[in-house]
DNA sequence: CCTTGAAGCTACAGTCGCTGTAGATCGTAT
DNA sequence: ATACGATCTACAGCGACTGTAGCTTCAAGG
């Protein structure tokens, strides 16, 4: 039978073959044709909007988002401006994400070294760091 | 009615009434005493609890490094090396993260440079650029 | 004392993006 | 013809909550 399985297109692209059906249902792949028996052939267009999604995933844009990116690229007319505004949401996002994980890692880096070297019979540190939140520089 | 109820407990920690709860159900928080028509009313210890959990929930641990935390502190015997070792994987987790939303960052800078600055009637670079994994220098 | 309105109660469904399961059927190589 | 892996549907479960419905209780004002 002519046409990718389900499987191929798993291997291909390395989002599971169970993923993909769930795609599928969330409407960001098409239904593809069907066997006799019932079990889905791709061609090379659903290929590559898998590989598509799969990268946007990677790059942490959620469904919905990846949804709206498709429909951009079904309408290639006013097309620009939305999807750069998408993209720029999300690498502020990301940066956004970075700054607040720097603080969290100062942070935690402050909560071990309130005890690192000892090792009396004293009740450990860490977990009254922890507690105290007044210790933190910034908020998290 | 002595104690605090849920409400005020909400209110001095950050932490939803609904997820104070929820806690208690994960057994986090003790069960704590009721009032006659059956309301919650805590002390300053689960006060104190409570706010060590949403700390360290601000930090990032999940709930069952918290628990664990927490077993932790009433037993202050041996807590040092285990404690230490929690925080520590917490650490070389978020290094980590840190260090894949930085290329996750430069790789969508890449896509929104492949057509910032034009607005001709072309389709958009963006969404080719997302579809083209291969350009991506190093895996995310 | 009585009313009112906010706050609390339980129980359960929904969120997101899948993942895992059960039990059946299909496709292909030998 | 048979065996075996791949695929099918349908649904439950994950983590960490959030939201809803439909109640009851508490505390303050009149």
């Amino acid at each position: 039978m002519q046409g990718h399985s389900i499987g191929t297109l798993s291997r291909h692209t390395g989002v599971k073959v169970t993923t993909i059906r769930y795609y599928e249902g969330r409407g960001l792949l098409p239904d593809p044709g069907r066997t006799g028996g019932g079990q889905r052939r791709y061609g090379d267009a659903e290929l590559n909007r898998l590989s598509f999604i799969a990268h946007a995933r990677q790059l942490g844009f959620d469904l919905d988002a990846i949804a709206e990116l498709i429909a951009l690229q079904e309408t290639p007319h006013a097309a620009h401006g939305d999807a750069h505004r998408i993209a720029k949401d999300r690498i502020v996002e990301v940066r956004d994400r970075i700054e607040r994980l720097r603080r969290l890692e100062a942070e935690l880096v402050r909560v071990v070294n309130a005890c690192d070297g000892r090792s009396d019979g004293q009740p450990c540190r860490v977990l009254h760091a922890l507690a105290d939140h007044h210790a933190c520089e910034g908020e998290h």
